[in-house]
DNA sequence: TGGAATTTGTCCGTATGTATG
DNA sequence: CCATACATACGGACAAATTCC
């Protein structure tokens, strides 16, 4: 069964890995067939799925069914007052596109309320849309927009839900509502199991989690524009923060 | 079975979940034993125990095997160059505390060569430790530090390991070798599945994932003196970031 | 210290409602 | 209308772990 205490599973689990590492198979790249591999290290084929669920349990490949094993692309996700997702795709030379589910005209929740700084029943507009890099699906995205600060925001958006054009989205409906600036106030990350939606939504295995992030947009003035929650598939994410000064 | 097309499991679920939130059951709080909600609610026991497996799911409860079930404590970690964890703890109120699993001598990895700006090979001392809230595990740290900049770091962690003192452990060890003052240089955070380890020190369920958060330290000069890989059990953490001025 | 009581987890099975083709 | 699959809900029994006296 095993060489020398290392099951055979684990020892093709860790020879992919470390080609992985080395660059011998790139992100993106798509591996042989199952078949193919264990061939390859002469076992059953049951033992090379073994290993790769091993594989895809650390976010190193991604199975699809009837599709074939990839190489994973974890997006290094920045965090700062500033960054934008699409700004993060288009640094790691991904391409991004978003589309848009839903836009509803919604009163506050308790919850939103307290982070957009309104009462509690007051008008708001919820987007909810799916965010893609290299046509794989990273995040749902569900964003309150208060809409006394923002008259016209849910027409812009159901405008923009007709077209085509649906990248840099929010930025620009933004900047076309009159905020030309705006930073994130405050961020909370948590990690929860994935619910059916976002299991659907998101293309993901059922047992694999989700980040939760909480987000509070502020204008120049400090006052919220946008409170939104977004999903991220966990495997296919990596967030980073650099503390320059102190 | 259904009332109005929502499953019994899932109101009840829902009942629980907004009792939380509203109050009626604290962090720390011990549920009635799954009969007893199940005669409340007038329902099979399986039904609740389905509700609370998705509570669970959710992060809200803690379910102890013979124990009972708790309302979860999640500690909200501030994520800033410099928050401490036994600091954010504190002030959480909870009693925290560490446990050193080993002090090893080990050549540094290509990885962590990297971090700490030295050659792979040189010297570095790994220190393994659990830290604890409440009793709870809360993160397994694997912690490097170069033997060339911190001589008697070594000798300094393993007579810790002999006495009952270790908390606040690293920031005073570091105070001892002359390093008044550090900061986080950087933090990435992914998730992943546990490993075997993993689920036995932290005490976690098999199912759940891990938060990886790599950090590296910097003294006042701006030169790595740690290099860190933390795993929280995900349920037991949240991060938090506040975004002040610009 | 030790054993009884308590409590969660899991297996067996049965029955019903729902969605799909 | 039927066949199939799946989720829901219930009931009983026992194993496994903790608490209590």
């Amino acid at each position: 069964m095993d060489n020398n205490g290392v099951a055979l599973w684990r020892q093709i689990s860790q020879t992919l890995a470390s080609e992985i590492d080395e660059g011998v198979l790139s992100p993106g790249d798509r591996l042989p067939a199952s078949a193919d591999l264990a061939s390859r290290f002469g076992v059953n084929r049951h033992t090379v799925l073994k290993a790769i669920s091993h594989l895809q349990g650390e976010g190193l490949v991604r199975t699809e069914r009837g599709g074939g094993i990839y190489v994973e692309k974890v997006i290094p996700y920045r965090m700062g007052a500033r960054t934008r997702l699409e700004e993060n795709l288009l640094e790691f030379s991904l391409a991004p596109s978003r589309e848009i589910l839903s836009v509803l005209d919604l009163r506050a929740p308790k919850k939103v309320a307290k982070a957009l700084q309104i009462e509690p029943g007051d008008p708001t507009v919820l987007v909810t849309l799916v965010a893609t890099a290299d046509e794989i699906p990273v995040s749902l995205n569900q964003n309150y927009f208060p809409t006394a600060r923002l008259p016209n925001i849910g027409s812009a958006f159901r405008e923009l839900t007709e077209s085509k054009e649906q990248n840099l989205a929010t930025r620009a409906v933004l900047d076309a509502q009159g905020v030309t600036d705006f930073r994130r106030r405050s961020v909370r990350i948590r990690g929860r199991t994935p619910t059916q939606n976002e299991e659907q939504r998101l293309r993901m295995p059922p047992n694999e989690w989700v980040f939760e992030v909480e987000v509070t947009n502020v204008d120049a003035d400090g006052i919220p524009i946008a409170y939104g929650v977004t999903s991220f598939c966990i495997s296919r994410v990596e967030f980073t923060m650099e503390f320059d000064g102190e």
